[in-house]
DNA sequence: ACTTGCATGTAAGATGTTACATGATTAG
DNA sequence: CTAATCATGTAACATCTTACATGCAAGT
């Protein structure tokens, strides 16, 4: 349900193509709800369809010609309203979390190593968060930057507790686990 | 592909029913992972026939007969095989941070009323968590009080950072925005 | 010659959700 | 009498992912 709202989320205030919002999702939007490409194009029909986007045909030299799409009023009002409505608490999915859920049962040392990595990945995308929020906090205020500023400060708060708890399960994965001997059971 | 190793990491050391594998779900590793009920039934009958696990019925009196799950020697080596490989990155949908990027354009009484109420779950899940952790810390050393350790510490800085994001935002727009005057168009 | 960027889509399959369906026992 | 707990499933639908498909232009 809630794909068609981040569509037009980012469709407030400009006209973007299907190709546009790819890379919307791929970028500052991809933190906060994440899509493909045949997903994209598909729920913008469904969205012309219900009169929520209305569509026009930009031909262009050069270049193939794309399909700019924009919010028409009933779909400002359908966003608006969504907007001010309470959210449920998200039911969320991670990988590494699971694996951290028997990283007790395999080797301690290759459990750090992809803690390690881990921390990384989340150091970088910290960084670049970091980045994009002082380039935002530096824009004229407005209703999009409020968005911005709020939507960031979650992604920086986020990887923060990310990288803070890859230190601390590493740590704990130092004190208690010692290597399991080959061919032990532990349970 | 995670369902699988999620009902895998749950089956660990002992046997349970699907029933029981619902619980699980709505508990404690439903922050980790979350599944409905005609999921897990599908899903184990489909590990049943790879024998990633087996099952036997429990004949009861008094309530219904069930099916207990146990893992199979496969079962716990594809499982500790998984655990060992480096998780990608999740990509996160959060509606409450969708909707938080139009939080410029509505009313901000009313964003800083949902901000409350979510704050409110946020602290609610937050003391469900500090709970588990001090019941697991009491908990002898081995592999599943590692495992759990490690999950609820990444719930709590998790849920931490959520209720620090909820000040946070709260208190941006009381600072930059002003009740719209009616019918006036923000961008 | 090969890759990247621009730009749009379809098809098939995997996953996830909601509603339907049953039925005994126990507690309020 | 009513609701909750135990216990298992099916059916229909919605959503999401991966692979397939096309084609021009510009840069290396």
């Amino acid at each position: 349900m809630s794909l068609k709202y981040a569509i037009l989320t980012l469709l407030v205030g400009r006209p973007l193509s299907g190709y546009d919002l790819i890379h919307y999702f791929d970028g500052s939007v991809g933190f906060v709800w994440h899509a493909t490409h045949p997903q994209i194009y598909r729920e913008l029909e469904r969205l012309r369809r219900q009169r929520l986007v209305s569509s026009r045909l930009v031909v262009q030299h050069g270049r193939p010609n794309k399909r700019l799409f924009s919010l028409t009023a009933r779909g400002r009002r359908d966003l608006l309203a969504w907007v001010a409505t309470p959210a449920p608490l998200q039911t969320m999915k991670d990988g590494m979390l699971l694996r951290a859920f028997s990283y007790g049962r395999i080797d301690p040392k290759v459990a750090r190593a992809r803690l390690a990595e881990y921390r990384h990945l989340h150091e970088e995308r910290l960084a670049h968060y970091r980045g994009l929020a002082d380039a935002v906090a530096a824009a004229p205020t407005d209703a999009a930057r409020t968005g911005a500023l709020l939507t960031l400060q979650a992604g920086l708060l986020h990887e923060e507790s990310y990288v803070r708890w890859c230190d601390w399960a590493t740590s704990l994965l130092s004190r208690t686990a010692r290597p399991p001997r080959r061919g032990a059971r532990r349970r």
